[in-house]
DNA sequence: TATTGTTATACTCTATAACTATA
DNA sequence: TATAGTTATAGAGTATAACAATA
């Protein structure tokens, strides 16, 4: 998921928040928009991203780094142009996102045997402890977000995500 | 998608894009991240808006005005706190729009009777016009980004969305 | 001639705080 | 005292162009 942005607003607390606010929500549900699966994604990951970010906070992480350190826990050995485009990342996203997770010492740029140019991204040892425990977190995150549904549900919905969007 | 950001990158000519980007996909489709939800939807709504604001690029409206004028539109009558906290949007960022949306005179600000300081946002006769003329660019982009899903799987993947962000 | 990674730069989007007018 | 809208500002996130090394 890309990116993190809406995060902080979205998951911040709901305490303070207006009844009017609050009551709105039911009135708009029947709109046109809410039908949109455009919208419904981008509130989804918005929401999604927002809770992610919250509990890998503690890990100094966000979804954004998080997403690079699991492909190069991955075992595929992505390059910096392949996870690009697999991450829907720029370039010189990459570079910078990779350049703060090789400071911390938990991936490595390797270079490529077949292309010199290349350079392919692995994780330390540091790293696959770092995202393990990540990946507890985004998963405690996932189970928050799909509480509503039954485990068929989400595998259904996996599933039709997976098909549109590969 | 998501506000309009990735979209630039994300519909971009694939014309230019190497053979090793584009094969690496299927080699990380049994990732661990591609079955996260939160990566998924991520995915869509990057795809999805970069797709829709390339359709919406004539009209000069990009995804996030769209979302405000189709609320204006929809007859629910809402104020711009209402719309912030259905669209995940910050308050400073719905006057930015809607000043835009208000200077173009496709919507207006309204005074609400039961509280004088929020105000209620409609859209104009000329605001229904490109409202109509946007929305068929919308649907035109969600099926596009759909095609792969049957009837069917399109209203159980919004059925499942709407059950997870209301 | 084209591509990978890199750097620098600018632009968009988002978040924060402070102000006003109402409540 | 709290809320709606506004403003100004800073910060993330993202996109663009140019460069060196390699293909």
């Amino acid at each position: 998921m890309p990116p993190s942005t809406t995060a902080a607003s979205a998951a911040a607390p709901s305490s303070t928040k207006s009844a009017t606010s609050e009551g709105s929500e039911e009135r708009f549900l029947h709109s046109p928009l809410a039908r949109e699966v455009a919208f419904l994604t981008a509130r989804a990951r918005g929401r999604g991203n927002a809770l992610a970010n919250q509990l890998l906070a503690d890990l100094d992480l966000k979804v954004r780094h998080f997403s690079v350190l699991a492909m190069a826990c991955s075992g595929t050995n992505p390059s910096q142009r392949e996870l690009g485009g697999f991450l829907d990342l720029d370039p010189s996203q990459v570079v910078a996102l990779v350049d703060v997770l090789e400071g911390r010492g938990v991936i490595r740029r390797e270079p490529d045997p077949r292309d010199r140019r290349s350079k392919i991204l692995v994780a330390t040892e540091a790293g696959q402890e770092l995202y393990a425990q990540a990946a507890r977190r985004t998963r405690e995150a996932e189970d928050q977000t799909l509480k509503k549904l039954s485990s068929a549900e989400r595998d259904q919905l996996r599933e039709l995500l997976a098909r549109i969007v590969f």
